[in-house]
DNA sequence: TTGTAAGCGTTATCAC
DNA sequence: GTGATAACGCTTACAA
């Protein structure tokens, strides 16, 4: 149904190599047969077929990006940056969205690798999407981790210093004053979330406060998961005056749940996270977060992966770590001191 | 460089037919065959090309998806619920951003088609993307839009009741005492902003409020937009009371203008938009707006399409109204009564 | 049950 | 300058 070379060929009454030529830009060709085969293109509105292209060229020209969840305003802006750079490398970005599920992460890197992607760029679910990646790694497969490490699994990768980022978030709220700080943390899947909880611990260490397990809330990184731990943690008696979230989508859910309980953040508990809530900053100069910079990780890990691909990156692969930047806002009593209970 | 169907026949010792068949399940492969097959599968991770694949089969099983902003607390929905319909319908999406950029969208539509998607999803950047359209429509290419209407192009769509919405919206503020309603309106080009801006003027007009091009802002539905918009208002005297905001990024960033200026909403001035902030609402009950259902718009528009795709929908072209519903909270003086000023 | 031949729409190669 | 031919990896149609 759709019009191929062969028609643009039999209408502008040249060869099909012809016309291949005239759509590549290729040099020598006649300036009335180009003119001639043009008016045809236009005539049948042809557009040429990119499965048959790659399919002889063997370039797709085309990479596969698979984040856990593109509405996260962290990775919103990964992907952003990653297709920015893509484009400009004159590629384009199969995006995929895992929810975090191992099974459609798995789905997803086949179908990447089916459709020919010439590298991948892959935010894990966790620790077990090592046994999807393996195959690729032994195939020599151009593949670039971002934000997240997955054990014994050595290829090129973008990531933050969680830990230190981590401890430094700790080490404020102590300066501030707190001593009960409660840590909602990820499954222990997860690279950034045991990063960040052993950031939590030295931190603690630091200033000799004992690390209590009754603290730490293990729970899903969404919403949900912190509204639940919140929930949770509010049977503790005494509460801790502070809590330091896995990341921004945690925080809000404990905002949830300590807002239907009347709790107010800073006033009655200090609460400050990974990540920053890109619109919510505006509105109120809020929480105090550890903003990781989303653009960067995309655009480096693009970069990074164009240099695999191209030969260009050697054997050894290659580890970016990200400064992760303390951005301290109104969320943990830095003006009304420590909370009265 | 990659294993084929022929590496995987040599080594199964058959014709590449019998392992087309049984990666395709076909029936009629003895069963020892079929286990010797499978295992050479396995053994050299082959993995199909589906390059080739729909290259004959003239069918790639996947459907494109243009929106202007993946980021938008909006549009991140519409994703999600056309990724989930096509995933259960055996198709895969192609995402792709056009920033509300005219040129990057017909761009990707190119794209798309030369990907030789079998249909196309596309929250348009304005009328002008009717250009673009155009060769798919004369084409019968499946095509449904989302969210915004296109002059004189007639094809599937699924949107909001947007003049409803905006005057049950504008007739909330007046009845709750604003008399004078600033508006910011999307450029000319985009057919939310105008009937947007038509049921602001209906909504007035019901009451008998001369509507003033005094109080109607044109600017761009991004964050900045809403803050440039503000900062023209607040050189009227005497300022509005409440502010009607053509969509939530619109309203952030005027709320950011206003914050700088010292002025709160509700307190010193009504705020009210189309659209939720979705993280946003969770922390303070704050925005009245019109929240519409992106999932439902996502998987609608997903339905419509693969009805167009299976030939199943006839010729005349669907159009599918949604229901815009108010949710009230507390950002227009409910509470406090009209601001003092 | 299995294999052979042709062709999907394009491009690389080498003649003319 | 231009065109015939083969090939990319696969499936459809038919033959064995």
């Amino acid at each position: 149904m759709p019009v191929t070379l062969r028609d643009v060929a039999q209408k502008a009454g040249v060869s099909a190599m012809t016309v291949s030529r005239v759509v590549n830009g290729s040099s020598g060709v006649d300036a009335e047969t180009q003119r001639r085969v043009e008016e045809a293109i236009l005539a049948l509105h042809y557009i040429p077929n990119r499965l048959a292209r790659s399919l002889v060229s063997q370039q797709t020209k085309t990479i596969g990006l698979i984040v856990p969840d593109v509405v996260n305003p962290f990775f919103a802006p990964v992907v952003r940056g990653a297709e920015t750079t893509a484009r400009k490398a004159g590629y384009r970005v199969l995006l995929c969205n895992s929810e975090g599920d191992l099974r459609l992460e798995r789905e997803y890197i086949e179908d990447l690798v089916s459709h020919r992607v010439e590298g991948l760029l892959l935010a894990p679910a966790g620790d077990h999407s090592r046994l999807a990646l393996l195959p690729l790694l032994k195939g020599g497969f151009p593949l670039v981790l971002l934000d997240r490490a997955v054990p014994e699994t050595d290829c090129d990768i973008v990531i933050s210093d969680n830990v230190a980022g981590a401890k430094k978030l700790t080490e404020h709220l102590i300066a501030v004053g707190h001593r009960r700080i409660a840590h909602f943390t990820d499954s222990d899947d997860v690279s950034t979330g045991r990063d960040r909880l052993e950031g939590y611990r030295q931190g603690l260490a630091t200033s000799g406060i004992p690390a209590s397990d009754d603290l730490i809330f293990p729970t899903t990184t969404d919403r949900m998961g912190g509204y639940r731990a919140a929930q949770l943690m509010l049977e503790l008696d005494p509460l801790p005056t502070a809590i330091f979230t896995v990341n921004n989508m945690t925080a809000l859910g404990a905002m949830q749940a300590l807002r239907e309980r009347g709790i107010s953040v800073p006033e009655d508990i200090g609460l400050v996270c990974f990540d920053d809530v890109e619109h919510l900053a505006v509105l109120s100069p809020f929480l105090t977060v550890v903003d990781q910079p989303g653009e960067t990780f995309g655009s480096l890990g693009a970069q990074l992966l164009f240099e695999r691909i191209s030969g260009k990156a050697g054997n050894r692969s290659r580890r970016i770590v990200l400064q992760a930047d303390l951005i301290v806002r109104k969320s943990c009593c830095v003006n009304t001191g420590v909370p009265a209970r």
